[in-house]
DNA sequence: CTAATTACTTATCATATGTAAAGTAATTTC
DNA sequence: GAAATTACTTTACATATGATAAGTAATTAG
């Protein structure tokens, strides 16, 4: 299923790797030969709902969102641009089916990691184990800092400070999926929008 | 700063850890040493706000929240019964100072754990870090659950649920606390409370 | 035990957001 | 390129929540 791929293409993870915690290179290697690239049109579903998270992905190009449906419609619970991992946490960490996909947003080209060969490396690399325990440490903080935006900012406020973290989201991201994002309607972000 | 402990004292941790990831006894041993019981009346602030996060807390007996202050305004981000682990994760994992504080909510006993020695251990103890690991993933996961939960659905929702979740919450937890854990004001719990 | 403080509730009014419907603009499909 | 679909905005009205103030109940301090 998982294919060895060329070390260049993966040069962009091995570089974000770098900023978080730098590993071996015989970390690299053993990396290298479970990663994947792929590629992925805008609108596809690149994970469905009821299955279960079995891989991690990097964004080398292009932005993907995590989605789910509460009484049909459609809420987009995050997004994620080139540099930054997507999983399904709650499937990846429990083993059990998700009840979100995974979407590209636009043409997206990523690294796919076979995760459960990834958790067996990290009986032999523990320098992966830490890699990856600190991606977890840093995702844990985002999300903890969201929930803070989330419980006492105004709709208003978590706009301006969504476009203030993400200069060009307006540019990417139909306004639909923004708007679930922030906790409101599409109709409450045009008015939001109207009254700047 | 911290003393060695008696192995029984720490027995609800070591029960605990038993859930999660077991443990070598080597490790289990190592982890005693790092470990500290410790006492706190209600309403004693355990972390200040402005100091960096250094010690990690396993909730023995009694109940802990994590706060803040925005525009003056008190905000409870979270709660810790029984069993869990306490720790400001933006600072531990940063080491910057956090602008939130911990504060016994009851009379609470807990076994404290320095998070320097603990990440020292690390390195000679993998199933210990693969025991943080877990349990940061566990934590992460129900952040996300309760992002969901604040993203889309209504205040009398929330409240429902955390009471279906927590069912002594409402004897042990001042309701202004709870009011600013769901996100809302004490006038509008109090609403919600009125309306069932 | 009393007084003071804190916690909680109730009421009133203002505002933000939801819902539904309709219109316009943009995009996609054939 | 025309038709169909989707995305976005606007309006009108309903509802939930916030802000403020005042009242009551519970707790704490002396």
């Amino acid at each position: 299923m998982f294919q060895t791929c060329y070390f260049k293409k993966v040069q962009s993870l091995l570089n974000q790797i770098k900023v978080i915690y730098p590993i071996s290179s015989s970390a690299e290697k053993a990396l290298l030969e479970i990663c994947c690239e792929v590629r992925f049109h805008k609108g596809t579903n690149v994970q469905l709902i009821g299955h279960t998270c079995k891989t991690i992905y990097f964004v080398k190009k292009g932005c993907m969102r995590i989605y789910y449906f509460k009484e049909d419609i459609d809420i987009t619970e995050s997004f994620e641009f080139e540099n930054y991992f997507v999983a399904r946490a709650e499937s990846l960490f429990t083993g059990k089916p998700s009840l979100k996909a995974i979407q590209a947003i636009e043409d997206t080209l990523l690294i796919a990691i076979d995760s459960n060969l990834l958790f067996k490396l990290f009986d032999t690399h523990r320098d992966l184990e830490r890699l990856f325990r600190k991606i977890i440490e840093d995702s844990y903080v985002n999300t903890v800092n969201r929930i803070e935006s989330l419980q006492f900012n105004t709709a208003d406020e978590r706009y301006i400070h969504l476009l203030k973290d993400h200069k060009d989201i307006l540019k990417r991201i139909p306004l639909k999926f923004i708007a679930s994002y922030l906790g409101i309607t599409p109709v409450s972000l045009s008015r939001i929008r109207a009254h700047k």
